[in-house]
DNA sequence: GGGTATTTGTCCGTATGTATG
DNA sequence: TCATACATACGGACAAATACC
């Protein structure tokens, strides 16, 4: 039984009965009352709507004789169904369709930003979220710390030290819904009164989040080791956003000697930020693992920022952000004005997930699953080895292909997309402040959400694209 | 095993086993690898730092004859528990405690904010978590709408139409993880420069989020009857945020009339908007259910913001926007910058929970339970009818006593403590920029934690507290 | 799983105001 | 002016069905 929610005007002329008779009508014509629902009882319509009962029967009885409602004794008042309303109904359908716009089918999607979801331990999340509904029950229903769980960012800290590299406690973690909602915080930290440093190319959403947010933003240029960091020093910027770990489109891995060198240019002057982000740190084929920059900051001077979304899965929205000390201060009186954004249930069910072991196994498992992707598809697309040139092959769950016959990026894409492969420009990671330089033709090929069969097939249509010579 | 992240560096004169050594040794000195925690093999750490098997085993040697380590033969290293240790441990753990400050150790607690969570039906929550995890698996993990799931919106936009009136489609609804972000996606979606009307007093939380996201705050009055129109047009501002079904937290509820003059001066002029707050408007106990103002909005003028935080549980932290027509365009285009950040199994739970019909069911069964504490504590306080005059009492969770005798808020706050009760002051809610404002001596009382047995209680303890002359 | 309190549509008696003759 | 009929609105009693404990 629904609450109607409708406004009588015993002043008017128009009866009461029939006010009520003729927004039901209303609502039933224009489908907001569906078929088979059912309607408040006689009884607590009219205890809601302040009139009497025979008042409310009157009404239905109206209804009833019209056809719009039928009564079940004993039960309730339920909207019958209705044949020529259901074309109406039916008009209301396209708004929807937008969602399933430019329909292209396409064969296989090399996303850059899918993850494998096929092996993700599903039956484990499960239980994980079972226990935790039995045990913690009340208390999880309530209000939470708004940095999030302490438990989960105490694991989380313990991880990011083994596994990063990241020296924090876990006061300085702080949760939230996304990178996103993040960057807003940090907004909110940090003041907007700044100059903000991008690699170009960077991760254009994080881009976009920044302009939305206030920030000024500049663009500096990357070379094969990452953000140049004289010209970062020239740009007159005080914040420097970078992924040393793997630079997102390019996929390159700043070498510590880079890494140093932005320490020090964060330290020279007071107010300079770098903001670390690590978004998929966790795969790596080739070479030692780097340590996050932030475990190598002794300045307090790195704001580092993680995921959960590729490690585990786009829709656990939990990310985390490693707040230097100096920063903790103005944390503090900035968050008592937001709440926690994360669901408190997927908060405990991570933090049981981590504690448990499983999230390692889960790592190593996607590692290895991730990897042998990554050989299998490196391997079938060095038969094009003459025409393209693989970069960030190192890390991540993407490649970079860049065309060395001339080829442009435009046509590439037009090519692959003639055998439904649909493969991403690399010229839209450009930032608009660095629209422009000179931008290599490339493309980002992305092989987290394929099967290897899937991928071995891709890789095939790939050389049938691009392995003949330019058109 | 987890992967430890140490960098090591080959051309360094410190040889690299006594960095491994060094590293390790720092790690359980610190805490940060526990008592009994497994470390990686010595296969697995070579492997992964590149370096020789014989390297690693001469470090790990190292510390187990400094007895940090002690190896498990055909298991692995382990940490060994170290009783001098824990001391440094326990010197982390006062920090944690903050969380835990001020511990006067109340009786009662007649918290405004709170809500009743011995009735959730925590069961059906389960059971439904539990088949929304069977049945849409891998869906449920990939990202989704950046706005919501549609089905959820649907859901909702079919639930407010009924229950309160508004008039709106699911195109319209926009899904935030609380109300602090969905104030910020409005923030981007309307652009801060703006100048915003609010109650006075009012909702403090969203008054300090509006000022953090760096819009221009005004105070504007409120009569018996809610915000003063006349007020608000004089101020100057060209957004007013209200709470028309019970405002918070003096608990007016706004007649028609004043609704009326207030959707007059929005479609005065161009670019005004009224965002209505209709946090709590489930739970009403007498009058007829006003629709909400969005559905008498014929301009487009009326923002509609409303959440499940407070009828489900604060830690299903869904909140939903309801965008009028003229609002879409700009906020298709911010939202594009944003990722959804609702946890999707929640969003699927709800969906079910509303569409099952559970939510009924639970709102019918928490209005019987509301009322009936609201009726008793009510009745038990009418005792100090001479002393107090309650207000706010037709909806909601909490009443508004006034103080008729001359007895101060603060001393009547310090009568109530010192019967262990807590009560909250009214002069919290005053906004800043109205400071100057006379404000009468008042508290807030919070009856929907407490149970009927403990409600009563509580009233004979503050008929205890307040019952006898000034002092 | 079973008993009870509550809720349900239905039926009916009543009151008030208005129109009709 | 009075009687009658009708429209509108109110609330109590009944038995079946359901929800809750």
């Amino acid at each position: 039984m629904r609450e109607l929610a409708i406004s009588l005007n015993t002043e008017a002329s128009e009866p009461l009965y029939e006010q009520i008779y003729s927004y039901i009508k209303h609502d039933i014509q224009k489908g907001q009352l569906l078929p088979g629902e059912r309607l408040p009882s006689s009884r607590s319509l009219s205890a809601s709507l302040e009139v009497s009962r025979s008042t409310v029967e009157l009404a239905y009885e109206q209804l009833i004789s019209e056809g719009y409602l039928e009564s079940v004794p004993w039960k309730g008042y339920y909207v019958c169904r209705i044949e020529g309303l259901y074309s109406l109904d039916t008009g209301c359908r396209p708004v929807r369709s937008r969602q399933e716009k430019e329909q292209v089918p396409w064969k296989y999607d090399l996303t850059p930003n899918g993850i494998d979801l096929e092996h993700f331990p599903y039956d484990v999340w499960r239980k994980l979220t079972r226990n935790v509904l039995l045990d913690d029950r009340k208390e999880l229903f309530q209000q939470g710390d708004p940095r999030g769980e302490w438990e989960l960012r105490e694991a989380i800290s313990r991880y990011l030290h083994q596994a990063r590299g990241v020296i924090c406690r876990p006061e300085q973690v702080i949760l939230g819904a996304g990178n996103d909602y993040l960057l807003m915080l940090l907004a909110a930290i940090l003041g907007r009164k700044h100059l903000v440093a991008m690699e170009s190319p960077t991760y254009k959403h994080a881009y976009r989040v920044f302009e939305q947010l206030g920030f000024l933003l500049t663009a500096v240029p990357v070379d094969s080791r990452g953000m140049q960091v004289d010209m970062l020093a020239a740009s007159g910027a005080d914040i420097a956003y970078v992924m040393p770990s793997h630079q997102y489109p390019l996929g390159i891995v700043m070498p510590i000697k880079r890494r140093l060198e932005l320490l020090k240019w964060a330290s020279e002057k007071q107010g300079r930020y770098l903001i670390e982000d690590d978004y998929d740190s966790e795969f790596r084929y080739k070479g030692k693992p780097i340590p996050a920059l932030q475990g190598a900051d002794r300045d307090d001077r790195v704001i580092y920022i993680g995921t959960f979304s590729k490690s585990i899965a786009p829709a656990i929205r939990i990310s985390y952000l490693v707040l230097p000390d100096s920063l903790l201060a103005q944390a503090e009186e900035a968050l008592c004005r937001f709440s926690s954004t994360v669901s408190r249930i997927d908060q405990m069910v991570l933090n049981h997930f981590i504690r448990d072991g499983y999230y390692e196994r889960h790592l190593n498992r996607m590692r290895r699953i991730y990897g042998r992707k990554h050989d299998i598809f490196l391997e079938r697309l060095k038969e094009l080895s003459g025409i393209i040139k693989i970069t960030g092959e190192n890390a991540g769950v993407h490649l970079l292909a860049e065309f060395r016959n001339g080829v442009s990026e435009k046509e590439a894409i037009a090519r692959a997309e003639e055998q439904k492969i649909r493969v991403y420009p690399l010229s839209e990671y450009r930032t608009e402040t660095a629209e422009g330089q000179k931008c290599k033709a490339a493309v980002l090929l992305g092989y987290a959400t394929l099967t290897e069969q899937e991928l071995s097939e891709a890789a095939d249509l790939l050389i049938r694209a691009w392995g003949t010579a330019k058109t």
